[in-house]
DNA sequence: GTGAAAGCGCTAACAC
DNA sequence: GTGTTAGCGCTTTCAC
C-alpha cells in the first residue's frame, strides 16, 4: 500500500485554510479564531498528518534533538546516566542522538561534526579527561560534560561527582573499620578521575596519621579490563607477601576483582581483609560478600546536567548559570567491610 | 566569537563557481573537470565547510539517519547489541537515534512517529514480545527487528537468535553430566524467548526421557528482578524439601540467583546442584563459580540485522532478502556443571 | 484573524 | 563541464 505523506498544503487546502494558520495553529503561536483552530486540529487528526522535521529544522535552525557523547555504552554506569539524560529529554520534547566513541578521538571528532551538520541544539558528553574537539563546531551550541575538562573553555558546562571527596570517605570507612595497610587499585592515566580519588586516598591516611606505602598502590594497565586487572594483581600482591589488610578498589569491578583474588587464596572477607568499591553498580550489590561502595548519583547528575543544557538552549544568553557544579557522594555500607 | 556558517552558495562564490557544481563536487556524483574539483575543495576545506543535514535531508527525503528502538539500554546484553548497531552504522555513514522505551508502549508510539517525522531512512528494533505500532508510520521504511514479532507484517524483517535449541542444549549438558531433577527458572510472559528456552528444556527432558515435574519451574514474576526474584525463588524451593539437582536459568542473572540462594543454604556447586545460565553475559563469567551458559552471537544478530537494513534502505526492492533469520547458538562450559 | 510570499540550504533537471 | 533555477515543507514578515 503506497503511503502518501501530507504536507501542511495539504491540511490548508483540506481546511479551506492558508498554510500559514495551519502553521499557527501546530505552533500554538499566531493569532487564529477558535474556531480555525479547532478545524485545523481536526482535519490534522484525521489525515493523521505528522510535521515533517527537516523542514521546520531547516526553516528555524533548530531541530529538537540533541546530542550525548559517550566513551562506551557497555559500562553500567554510563549506561544508566545514558538513560536517564535520554528520558529527561524525551520529556522534554528532544530527541537524543547517543554517540559511541569507544575512547576513539577520531570518531568523536567525527561526531561533533555530524552533530554540528545535523543542527542539534546542544551537546552533552560523558567524558572524563580529554580535551573536547570543539573548534569543529560550525555554530554557537552548548555543550555540557558531566566530568572533569580541562578548564579554558567559557562554552562548557560542567557537571561532576565530588571524586575526591569519594576516595577520602571510602579511605576512612576503612580505617574506622581497624584497616592499617590500605591497598588502593587505581588505573594508570594523568588527569582523571581516578586521579582525585587516589588524592582523596592520599589525604585520609594522612589526616589518620598512617602512612603512605608505595607498595600498596595497585597499578592496572589501560589495555586491561578491570575485574581481571584487579584480580590480577591482587594475587600479585598475596603472592609477593606483601602485607595488607583493607583494600580500596577505585571502581566496582575493581573492588570485586580483588575479592575474587582474595577468596581464592582463602583469605576472608570482612574478617581479613576489608574491602570498599566505588560507583555503587549492580556487581557491589550481588558480589560475595556484597560490596560497602560510594555511591554516585547518577540520577542527580543526569538531571542537572540536562537541565543545565536545556536552560543553555532556551536562554543562551543566561549567565546565572554555574560553569562547574560538583555533586555530593555517600557511603553504601555493606558486609565487606563490617566488623564482627 | 559569533561563528558565520558557510553555505554551499558562499563556497561558489569564494570558488568562482557555481552551487550546482560545488554540490556535485562535494557529492562526487555529477561531471566536473579535476581542476574545478580540486578548487572547490580546498575552499571547503579551508573555511571548514559542512553540509547542512537538514537542508540535505529536506531536499532528497533521505537521512542517513536510523532509528533504533530498545526496551532498554541499562541491561548489558541490550548495551551490546546497540553499541555493535551504532558501530556498523557509523562506518557506514549514518548516525543512530537510540530510543529506550523501558517497555512502554506509549513511549513506543511516540518515538514511532518521532522517528518519522525525522525521516529516518529505516528502523531496527530489539523488541522480543510486543507487537509493532507501524501503523503510525507515514512513510514506507524498511523494519527489521532482532527477535520474534507476530508474523503478518511483511515490512519487518527478523533477525533472532535459536533460543529453542539453547534451552535444549542447556538442559541436555546438564542431563549429560548427570542430573536427573532439573529446575528450570523462567519469566512469566506468554510469547517470548523464555517460552522458547522453556519448550527446548521441555523437548530435552523428553528426549533424555525424563519426567517434566511442574514443582521444578520456577516462576519470577513481571516485576521482579531477575536476580532477586531467582535468588528468592529458589531459596522457596529448598526450604519447600523439593528435590532436584540441576538447575537451568533461562538468562544469567537468574542463574546466578539461584548460585547465590544454593550457597547460602551450604549447597556445593557444582557437587550438589549444578547450573546452567543463558546469554554469556559479564556475570557468567565472574560469577564463583563461573558459570555454564548459552551464547547468543550478538555479533552476529548486530550485523546481520544491521546487514539487512542497510540493504533494504539502499535497495528497497530487493526481494532476495530474507524476511526471518535465524541464529545459532553454542553453549560455553564453565566450571558450574564440571564433574569431578 | 488570515493570506501571500520569501527564503532556510540543498539537489537535480534542464540548458548551453 | 558548468550555470540557472525550481522546489523539498516549513515559519514568519508584511499586508490587509
Amino acid at each position: 500500500m503506497e503511503k502518501k505523506k501530507l504536507s501542511i498544503i495539504d491540511i490548508a487546502h483540506l481546511a479551506n485554510v492558508s498554510q500559514a494558520t495551519v502553521s499557527r495553529v501546530i505552533n500554538k503561536n499566531g493569532r487564529f479564531s477558535e474556531k480555525t483552530g479547532k478545524k485545523v486540529e481536526e482535519i490534522i487528526k484525521k489525515y493523521g498528518y505528522e510535521t515533517n522535521m527537516t523542514a521546520k529544522s531547516l526553516r528555524i535552525a533548530k531541530s529538537k534533538t540533541i546530542g550525548l557523547i559517550v566513551p562506551s555504552i557497555e559500562n553500567e554506569w554510563f549506561a544508566s546516566l545514558i538513560s536517564q539524560i535520554e528520558t529527561y529529554f524525551f520529556q522534554h520534547n528532544y530527541s537524543v542522538f547517543i554517540c559511541n566513541t569507544s575512547r576513539n578521538k577520531e570518531k568523536e571528532i567525527s561526531y561533533f561534526k555530524s552533530l554540528d551538520a545535523k543542527m542539534v541544539d546542544g551537546i552533552i558528553c560523558i567524558t572524563g579527561e580529554n580535551k573536547l574537539p570543539i573548534d569543529v563546531l560550525t555554530r554557537d551550541i552548548p555543550i555540557v560534560c558531566t566530568d572533569r575538562v580541562p578548564a579554558k573553555n567559557n562554552n562548557v558546562y560542567i557537571v561532576s561527582t565530588d571524586h575526591y571527596r569519594g576516595g577520602y570517605i571510602a579511605t576512612k570507612e576503612l580505617i574506622k573499620k581497624g584497616c592499617k595497610r590500605i591497598c588502593i587499585i587505581v588505573r594508570n592515566r594523568s588527569i582523571s578521575v581516578n586521579e582525585q580519588r587516589f588524592q582523596g586516598y592520599l589525604q585520609a591516611l594522612k589526616d589518620h596519621h598512617l602512612p603512605y606505602d608505595d607498595q600498596l598502590k595497585i597499578l592496572i594497565s589501560n589495555k586491561e579490563d578491570n575485574f581481571e586487572g584487579a584480580k590480577r594483581a591482587t594475587l600479585k600482591l598475596i603472592e609477593n607477601h606483601i602485607h595488607f589488610d583493607g583494600i580500596f578498589g577505585t571502581n566496582d569491578w575493581r573492588a570485586y576483582g580483588a575479592i575474587v583474588a582474595l577468596q581464592s587464596k582463602y583469605l576472608r572477607i570482612p574478617e581479613d581483609v576489608k574491602v570498599v568499591g566505588f560507583d555503587n553498580i549492580t556487581i557491589s550489590k550481588v558480589s560475595q560478600p556484597p560490596l560497602t561502595t560510594i555511591n554516585q548519583d547518577t540520577q542527580k547528575i543526569a538531571v542537572n546536567a540536562s537541565k543545565t543544557l536545556l536552560d543553555l538552549m532556551n536562554n543562551p544568553a543566561n549567565n546565572t548559570i554555574k560553569h562547574i557544579q560538583t555533586l555530593p557522594v555517600h557511603i553504601v555500607k555493606r558486609k565487606s567491610t563490617e566488623n564482627k
